[in-house]
DNA sequence: AGCACGCCGACT
DNA sequence: GTCGGCGTGCTC
């Protein structure tokens, strides 16, 4: 019989649990006796939380005493039969919420997808999917089913009324993996790769008697008869011939075409073709190392045996992809799974399409252009080792991977790696360090320009460091030309934006049929109106920030809450109708040149374009397919994409960028400016850059030019130690929020000299930050440098919390908010 | 985060 | 006299 201690097995269990709330706390219930051999760690259970409020929480923790102050609640059902979060995951949340000083649950919030975060007020639809037989399901599932196709939609609460049962998470779930529902999630639609329309004939004519058929029945139709001949004449050499290729070849006409399709000679079908087709040479399966690359691979192999994270330091172009391919093949071989990160903006159908081809079916992607339940598909395939390359965006460090031994940071300087809006506010390069420390895991970190926090880790020893400093094949870096703007202007050689280095250098490049990028970091029309007689500006009603004038909508936009207002033409302040436009964004830049340029056809590509589903890819397709001659665009045009044709790049204007008031801001305008850069002739044609700027001498300018990294990381090297900035200081970020002025003002004092009493002059401000009122909240930020080395931060974090405890506890302070953020970007 | 409890202003 | 404002505090 059963090996079960009869005792044991009375005992009551009690669960600690965490749910996904904004709460400090971790919460216990009580198990009833049949279910204590289904319980584990890592298990969803549905519990009651407050006076009717259920929710899906994590089991944590298992125990046999009870708590003393209180009764515990009983669960109310145990969903999982095995568990869907491990003991590793479960210490990186609480690594998470410790470093980022931010609630657990706030991490399972980001943590897990919503489709598997059901509570009884979560809505299930009926899968779209035909093929489902539904004759399997138990008479309950039947049941829901049912009930589904007439209602159409359905709370969770709805069907525990339906079976009259209170036992039903159990059955959705089992539900959503066979994949018969769908949970929480309006039907996005799902990611669409692009097809394209081929001919093929019907098959009776395959043999040379049905041709002959086919050719004497359409006697009378000469042109018909022009298509099925050119037709037969493509198809010795091609495979897929579009309408457009036969109508090419013999001239027959869209109609002769149409008529045959009609007749049901030639035969419509629809293939999946790659965005990118014919773009990248390198995009085989077999691929030989250069010298360099063969070097950077046994370099990054022999470090790896000394150090837990590398830094691959490779020039754009310079065949870190192929690098990335055989490091996760070896990985694989030897029985590891691995991670491949990227920020959501390079992780394009191009990359991804690069990493199938090798890793077929095992590769999983996930990323937020998913919709949840194909997030939650990807989680449980992660889980059942049937995924063992993951390519995914920040929030994929949360899968539940099982045996990683690789993970690959690719871009590792991007600032869209930290999280910024919701907590966690984390830093997923970090997070990744961490995990691969939790994994036994190596990490590699890659970029053509590291972020000066990693290559000085790399340079004192921390990490290991290779560099791979040339360009794949006989690839060049690009000739970089600089405009001095007033100089320019002076010589009446400025017409409006463009200089006419840059307008000639258009003009060439479109003549030789090749494309042309302009990056503009500023979206809209016009980033500010302004009186030209007092001087007033237009002005957010909730925000402390210039208004926005959008064309496309001849709207004022505020780019922080989302408000809008109709422009006026008389100034409020002075009744003065001279209300003017300064400054430009990507819709000016395209109008001007529109203006100056009319033949040329311009796309826009930033937030504004690509709001729309899938606006992004359309946009990228269409440039890509040379719809377009230029396209004008914010950073996403500098990130990752590569574009065949494109031989001239122009930054419109460089000032905004390094003069932002930031102490990144001459890294970011380095990297910036040299990815910008790195997307001009990748392959044969060597590629120009324009940079158009008030500072010609300005030091980034120049180390750009020069194509001098390590020359921008010593200067900035010495900078930031001056000035107690990272790698040398950490940052922590206190935000101070109310609806009111003066309280903000008065409680973030008070939280300052808290702060002062404990760790001294560490504590800077508070002052406002660059935009001090965001949706009516007034802002006051105090920023704390903390010396590494000699103090322990997990003190630091300790003090922190006691002094945000007793800010709390003085009524004066009640309603302030105070948001943290560790290491801040 | 929710939700109830609780103590002060304008209405049937 | 009651309805309801949202400040405060608790939820196993």
């Amino acid at each position: 019989m059963h090996n079960i201690d009869l005792f044991a097995e009375r005992k009551t269990l009690f669960v600690e649990v965490v749910l996904p709330l904004f709460i400090a706390k971790t919460y216990t219930y009580r198990v009833p006796f049949e279910w204590n051999e289904k319980i584990r760690i890592g298990i969803r259970v549905i519990v009651q939380f407050g006076k009717n409020k259920v929710y899906s929480a994590i089991v944590k923790d298992v125990s046999t005493e009870a708590p003393l102050k209180y009764e515990a609640k009983y669960i109310l059902e145990v969903v999982d039969d095995n568990a869907i979060v491990d003991g590793t995951q479960l210490k990186l949340w609480q690594w998470m919420s410790d470093y980022y000083m931010c609630q657990l649950g706030e991490v399972m919030q980001a943590a897990l997808p919503a489709a598997l975060k059901m509570a009884s007020e979560t809505k299930i639809v009926a899968a779209e999917n035909p093929d489902l037989d539904r004759t399997i399901l138990s008479d309950k599932g039947y049941l829901v089913l049912e009930a589904l196709d007439i209602a159409g939609e359905l709370r969770v609460a709805d069907v525990t009324k339906i079976l009259g049962q209170k036992s039903v998470f159990p059955l959705l779930r089992s539900l959503f993996e066979q994949g018969f529902i769908l949970i929480s999630e309006e039907i996005k639609e799902k990611y669409k790769p692009k097809t394209k329309t081929f001919l093929s004939m019907a098959s009776e004519y395959n043999d040379s008697e049905g041709k002959r058929l086919l050719l004497d029945s359409l006697n009378r139709a000469p042109k018909q008869q022009d298509a099925v001949l050119g037709f037969l004449q493509l198809v010795k050499n091609k495979q897929d011939i579009t309408r457009q290729d036969l109508q090419e070849a013999t001239a027959c006409g869209a109609g002769a075409i149409t008529a045959l399709i009609d007749k049901g000679v030639f035969v419509i079908r629809e293939k999946v073709v790659s965005r990118f087709e014919g773009v990248d040479m390198q995009m085989t399966k077999e691929f030989d190392f250069s010298n360099d690359q063969k070097y950077a691979f046994d370099e990054i192999g022999s470090l790896f045996r000394q150090k837990d994270v590398v830094l691959l330091h490779g020039v754009t172009a310079s065949g870190k992809t192929q690098l990335y391919i055989r490091l996760i093949e070896e990985m694989l071989a030897g029985g590891k799974n691995a991670l491949y990160l990227l920020p959501e903006i390079a992780l394009t159908a191009q990359i991804t399409e690069r990493l199938r081809l090798h890793f077929g079916n095992q590769l999983g992607v996930y990323h937020s252009k998913f919709n949840d339940n194909e997030r939650a598909e990807v989680w449980h395939k992660v889980l059942k080792n049937e995924f063992r390359v993951i390519i995914g965006a920040r929030s994929s460090v949360f899968l539940p991977f099982q045996n990683l031994g690789l993970i690959i940071v690719d871009e590792e300087h991007e600032n869209s790696y930290k999280q910024f809006d919701p907590a966690p506010r984390y830093h997923a390069r970090d997070t990744a360090i961490y995990l691969g420390h939790l994994h036994g895991a190596k990490v590699l970190l890659g970029s053509a320009t590291p972020s000066v926090e990693s290559y000085y880790n790399a340079k004192a020893g921390k990490y290991g460091l290779v560099q791979l400093l040339r360009r794949y094949g006989e690839a060049q870096l690009p000739e970089i030309e600089i405009v001095d703007i007033p100089e320019e202007s002076r010589k009446n050689k400025m017409h409006s934006y463009f200089s006419e280095t840059l307008l000639n250098g258009i003009k060439e490049a479109v003549g030789r049929k090749e494309q042309v990028i302009l990056f503009q970091n500023r979206r809209g029309h016009t980033p500010f109106v302004q009186c030209s007689t007092c001087g007033y500006v237009a002005k957010c009603v909730n925000c402390d920030v210039s208004l926005t004038y959008h064309k496309t909508s001849h709207l004022l936009h505020c780019h922080y809450c989302g408000h809008s207002e109709v422009p006026i033409n008389v100034c409020p302040a002075c009744g003065m109708p001279h209300m003017e436009s300064k400054g430009f964004g990507t819709e000016r830049v395209e109008e001007e040149l529109e203006i100056l340029m009319p033949e040329l056809r311009i796309g826009r590509l930033d937030l504004d374009s690509t709001r729309g589903k899938y606006g992004f890819d359309k946009i990228i397709t269409a440039f890509d397919d040379h719809e377009y001659d230029v396209l004008i665009g914010t950073q996403m045009v500098a990130k990752g994409l590569d574009f065949g044709r494109v031989s001239l790049i122009g930054i419109i204007n460089a000032d905004t960028i390094i003069n932002f008031p930031d102490f990144r801001a001459y890294e970011r305008a380095f990297s910036l400016f040299s990815q910008v850069a790195g997307r001009a002739g990748r392959r044969d044609a060597l590629g120009k850059v324009v940079i158009q700027t008030y500072t010609p001498n300005h030091r980034v300018i120049e180390q750009v030019v020069q194509h001098d990294y390590e020359g921008m990381f010593m200067k900035e090297v010495t900078e930031r130690k001056n000035f107690h900035y990272p790698p040398f200081y950490r940052l922590i970020r206190l935000d101070v929020k109310h609806p009111d002025q003066q309280q903000t003002l008065d409680s973030a004092q008070k939280l300052a000299v808290l702060l002062r009493a404990q760790l001294g002059d560490r504590v800077l401000g508070p002052e406002p930050p660059l935009v001090s009122r965001v949706r009516n909240n007034y802002i006051q930020t105090i920023t704390l440098k903390v010396e590494r080395g000699h103090v322990s931060i997990v003190k630091v974090k300790e003090l922190i919390r006691a002094a945000i405890l007793s800010f709390e506890l003085d009524k004066l302070n009640s309603g302030v908010r105070i948001q943290l953020d560790i290491d801040p970007y």
